[in-house]
DNA sequence: TGCCCGATTAACT
DNA sequence: GTTAATCGGGCAA
């Protein structure tokens, strides 16, 4: 059985973190999977959200790490991050991916589609199909609604270009495991650079 | 206050 | 491949 992540896990760049994030299972009020894709996004990457400063969307993100935040995608998704970066510098992991593996039943209820591979394929989707809302901003990650556990074995990891940006769209900050199905996109073939992790 | 645009998705052609 | 849906954040005026 492995290790339920607390909060210091997190207290690490967020390009320590997302890489290490990947197999690990996602739990919120018991329902996930296994996470096979994130991207990092850091203070001083023209793309994130906390890279003009703090404004009250974002605050969470200038708190201590180890938190959700929640924000709203194109006026109708929500997106789950995971804050990093103790000592001002304001950074987080966006979840974009995860293998559903727990509550299969619940997920398809909330998703309307009996499609395993596109139930939380996707930022958005697996915020509808684990129930992430608003209501979870700013929540601590080892608490409930939120079980975070750490991945049993080791994962081959890929690494490539973000997803749906336009600023800085050409840094490798996209990472995934290699060959998963339920990736939201597949990963550039010539590109990605591939590593494996314990 | 007004305007533009986005860390998306699903339903089109 | 293209586009509508839908709305808050951030910036200019």
């Amino acid at each position: 059985m492995s290790a339920r992540l607390r909060r210091g896990f997190f207290d690490r760049s967020v390009h320590e973190v997302a890489p290490d994030l990947i197999g690990a299972l996602l739990l919120v009020n018991g329902v996930g999977g296994r996470l096979v894709e994130v991207e990092a996004y850091h203070q001083t990457d023209a793309a994130a959200h906390s890279f003009r400063g703090p404004t009250e969307r974002n605050a969470v993100m200038f708190g201590p790490p180890g938190f959700a935040y929640v924000y709203r995608s194109y006026g109708i998704h929500w997106c789950l991050n995971f804050v990093c970066e103790r000592k001002g510098s304001a950074g987080a992991v966006l979840i974009r991916a995860i293998e559903p593996t727990v509550g299969l039943a619940t997920m398809r209820r909330r998703r309307g589609t009996s499609d395993q591979r596109l139930l939380c394929s996707g930022p958005g989707r697996l915020c509808e199909a684990l129930g992430v809302t608003g209501t979870q901003y700013g929540l601590p990650l080892d608490a409930s609604p939120f079980a975070i556990f750490a991945r049993s074995g080791a994962v081959d990891v890929v690494a490539g270009p973000r997803i749906g940006i336009t600023k800085a769209a050409d840094l490798p900050w996209r990472y995934g495991e290699k060959g998963s199905r339920f990736l939201s996109k597949p990963f550039p073939a010539v590109a990605a650079a591939a590593y494996r992790s314990t």
